[in-house]
DNA sequence: TGTACGGATCAACGAATGTTGATTACTCAT
DNA sequence: ATGAGTAATCAACATTCGTTGATCCGTACA
């Protein structure tokens, strides 16, 4: 199926964003609501690069959203794009569970 | 908390994983149920040694389970492993999605 | 016991990712 | 207009990841 197609690229980069720690706590960061740039470097201590390469890599997979205002940019969860991921995760789920089905090992 | 980083090395494990295309293939193929290695090269049409290589990948994260019987390796799913990825996903979503809690710029 | 098969592991290589520091662009205050 | 502050982008480099082919190990069957 081309749908099955989608999702499994739309997973790999889902989970591609989230397979980094430092983008993981970028994620737990905002999940207490939105946060400028400044702010996230100075609770992850890290460089300013840095963490605009990882915000990039988590916006263009669509789990935050941008928004820029005046010097500032404001960067919150993106509810869609986690909506997406459980809709991947769930796929995930072994609909049949099956037991033996294995076929031409003999 | 201790905890909440040991999610996060579990999340970025889990994710990992799952980044990959062939190895969303993989965990599609074994939705069908149980399948030895051989199946799988067969179904991808792939190399033996590649495909061991995300089988461990998979494995390591404690999506899948093998079970060695005669000259065969079956896969399968591991339902632990994908409740606790279901469980990360969970804790991903934003708890409280205040609006206009950012702090210090001014 | 020997040989053929399934599968794991290893080394070597190339490709993709993440890091760092410098530069650029934009906005605000003076 | 100038200077300071915020953030994106770029180039260079280091590190990690995935691929390939060879080799090794264990099991089954003659």
């Amino acid at each position: 199926m081309t749908t099955t197609i989608k999702r499994r690229d739309a997973g790999v980069s889902l989970f591609h964003a989230l397979s980094d720690v430092t983008r993981l706590e970028i994620m737990e960061r905002l999940k207490e609501g939105e946060q400028c740039v400044c702010d996230l470097t100075d609770a992850l201590k890290t460089g300013q690069s840095r963490l605009s390469f990882h915000l990039k890599v988590l916006k263009d997979a669509g789990l935050i959203t941008d928004r820029p205002e005046g010097r500032w940019t404001y960067y919150a969860l993106n509810r869609e794009g986690l909506e997406e991921l459980e809709a991947v995760v769930q796929a995930l789920r072994g609909s049949r569970p099956r037991v033996g089905s294995s076929s031409r090992c003999r």
